[in-house]
DNA sequence: GAGCCGTTTGACGTTAACGTCAAGGCGTGG
DNA sequence: CCACGCCTTGACGTTAACGTCAAACGGCTC
């Protein structure tokens, strides 16, 4: 229970996080190019702190689901809408992504079943013919 | 009930299937030069097949879950894969597929729980404030 | 203070998944 | 016969999401 237990801390350098989750600290910077990261700086060197950390655990959250970094950077905004988003203007955005993240699932749950099938016929095939 | 149900048909030219499924022939094209579908010809010109017009389904759905051609290509193998595979090959690569989708599957769903929850929170707010 | 390490910005390269012409073949209706 | 529509291949353009240098700065340490 080793591997990547950085976790109490609250200052990061960039490359302590590209580490942590195997990804290039490149990618870190093109992330916050993209505004979907916004780490403190001393001097030029960026500092992050838990909350840019915990973004960034979202930020690859959503590609392993295949978002683009577009979708996510307005998934985001939904996290921290706390207080600049007008509520009913934020329950609309959240209910149109829960639309579309449950229609994900359901073509998720018909990919699983199939393969679930597709095993269980090969494991009859291997019953049969060894 | 008829935005889209040309289905008991056995043949399709290439601007049906793009018009059904709403994307452009070239797309189309392009998941045959990459080896996902691979019609019959007449002549030069493509006749798909109700089996090419299902493989187009498992593609669309496949993208929707955010997997590179590449990802669905694999994964096409497993379906046809009803002869030329070795048993024991295929219910392994199945299980690693298998595997993989479950993993998304918990993304998936702790992504939608906290939206609901964020969902909840706005509610609460709207609640107290009007 | 010379080297080394980690960091920065900037610029260019790369891959995937198409879009967008261009130029031409095939059938058919007037 | 000729235009029209649909099809073909081929070539080049485009966008996203980085990878890959290059040149330079800041801090440590010996």
């Amino acid at each position: 229970m080793n591997h990547a237990a950085p976790d109490n801390r609250d200052l990061f350098a960039i490359a302590d996080l590209a580490k942590e989750f195997g990804i290039s600290t490149r990618a870190i910077r093109f992330y916050e190019a993209k505004g979907l990261l916004s780490p403190e700086r001393v001097g030029a060197t960026r500092i992050f702190r838990r909350r840019d950390r915990a973004r960034l655990i979202l930020i690859l959250r959503g590609k392993r689901l295949g978002f683009s970094l577009r979708d996510i950077s307005d998934y985001l905004s939904l996290y921290d809408a706390d207080r600049n988003q007008q509520v009913h203007l934020l329950t609309a955005k959240v209910d149109e992504r829960l639309a579309s993240l449950e229609a994900q699932l359901q073509d998720l749950q018909t990919t699983i079943k199939e393969l679930r099938e597709i095993r269980k016929l090969a494991g009859e095939r291997l019953g049969k013919a060894g």
